[in-house]
DNA sequence: TTGCTTTTTTGGTCATACCAAACGAAACCA
DNA sequence: TGGTTTCGTTTGGTATGACCAAAAAAGCAA
């Protein structure tokens, strides 16, 4: 896959670009600490001896990377990149995708996808606490059904329980980009006690079938929870 | 998740940012048509009454988000985003990761995690026209045994094929980006006839799971399959 | 028409200047 | 003394203008 955000590959010639991969490796290296604001453009100049232009396109590079995070008026904060970072990176982009025709079903499929095969593995290899943490979040989803907005608050803290169970970091990344992505379109589904009380009694299947240890079921569960909530939030959409 | 590639929430005040809007209106009403070149510098300046600092910051951007491919010295050049943009863009991001201790292990195992559910969907849901490029690839492998650089490539089209089968436009995106991250650690794999033949042995217990609609073998062949061959690759990594 | 040479265009970089917001310290008030 | 206000300084955002080198276009020669 080309990478278009360091393009030329007969050595990048452009002075930005040598000085992304400078504060790239002082940041690696920890030289210039997580958290700490950037220092300020003018010394950079010196620092680098090259012109503010170049330090600032460097720094948007940076920016657009995840590696800094930059506000308006202040100074850009260094931050060590996370698996969040990577998929926020994609943010923009996919803000388009989802704005063109079957975006947001492709995307919603991907996830139904991926979280049907998360709850396989759960029933399979979830261990104790495990099964316990989903317990909990599975009673304060209850407890939430006669408020809307609490209820979908625990629920995707439900669904964010199943992404933590393989202990792979990337997962709870891919749980959080899936969220927020699908977000826009997801507030806009009808919502009501009785509609979070159905929801509330697919995730309970989908509880028990994990800690049943029973794969087919959970995963039958799961595809049945994702697949009901599609058909409320499809309205939403123009085209089918 | 925050999109720090547009940061402030209170209105980013950036003109900058203003530009990057416009331009991506113009990109998704074909305004400005995928392919063609952007207008030179200059002229964004008139057009949209700004100073050449800020457009060139507005391509910048542009760029990292993948709606426009621009090479050192030449004309951007628009690229209406795909799905691959949106992978690419993480990029930058994702090599830092792989760097981290553990990187490469958790995106390996997420492709496996993937990839699992993939052939076990696959063996349920794959079509005989499915089936037939499957097999079409298998053989392709075969041939190539001789020739490890033939290997590898008829290897990742065979997995890509996998990707193909649920006719999702993301699948194919993600395996692209899957073997473009991981190939740089990978072609340092040990390789030889034997290696090789041993893989398409693999792949075909895959195919023939896969073909006899068996979910459970299938899934069984590629977890064996990758868990081998991330055995042959960790070497290459310096702690465990 | 083809191929080479010369303009013109255009992106990359630098230097400078100004503004407004953020910062920081001194001055001030309670 | 502790918190608040004030004001000069720092710093990022933007605008100009200029120069270079490479690319593209135009012109010219074979």
């Amino acid at each position: 896959m080309p990478d278009q955000s360091a393009p030329s590959r007969p050595g990048s010639q452009r002075a930005a670009d040598s000085l992304v991969r400078q504060i790239e490796a002082r940041i690696a290296t920890g030289d210039l600490a997580d958290g700490a604001p950037l220092p300020p453009e003018r010394d950079l100049i010196e620092m680098f001896g090259v012109s503010r232009t170049v330090v600032r396109e460097a720094v948007a590079a940076l920016a657009s990377r995840g590696l800094v995070e930059s506000r308006p008026r202040f100074r850009p904060i260094v931050r060590r990149p996370g698996y969040d970072a990577a998929l926020a990176a994609a943010d923009g982009v996919v803000g388009h995708l989802l704005a063109q025709s079957g975006g947001v079903k492709n995307l919603y499929d991907t996830r139904i996808f991926f979280e049907a095969s998360l709850v396989r593995q759960a029933a399979r290899q979830a261990r104790k606490d495990d099964i316990e943490a989903l317990k909990r979040a599975l009673d304060a989803n209850e407890a939430a059904i006669p408020d809307s907005a609490a209820f979908y608050r625990t629920d995707i803290a439900f669904h964010a329980v199943l992404y933590e169970i393989p202990k792979n970091p990337v997962f709870p990344a891919i749980h959080r980009a899936f969220t927020a992505w699908l977000a826009p379109h997801w507030v806009k589904m009808p919502r009501s006690p009785e509609r979070n009380r159905v929801n509330f009694h697919r995730h309970s299947d989908i509880y028990h079938a994990i800690r049943d240890r029973d794969p087919d079921a959970a995963e039958a569960a799961l595809n049945a929870h994702l697949n009901a909530a599609w058909e409320y939030v499809r309205g939403t959409f123009e085209a089918i």
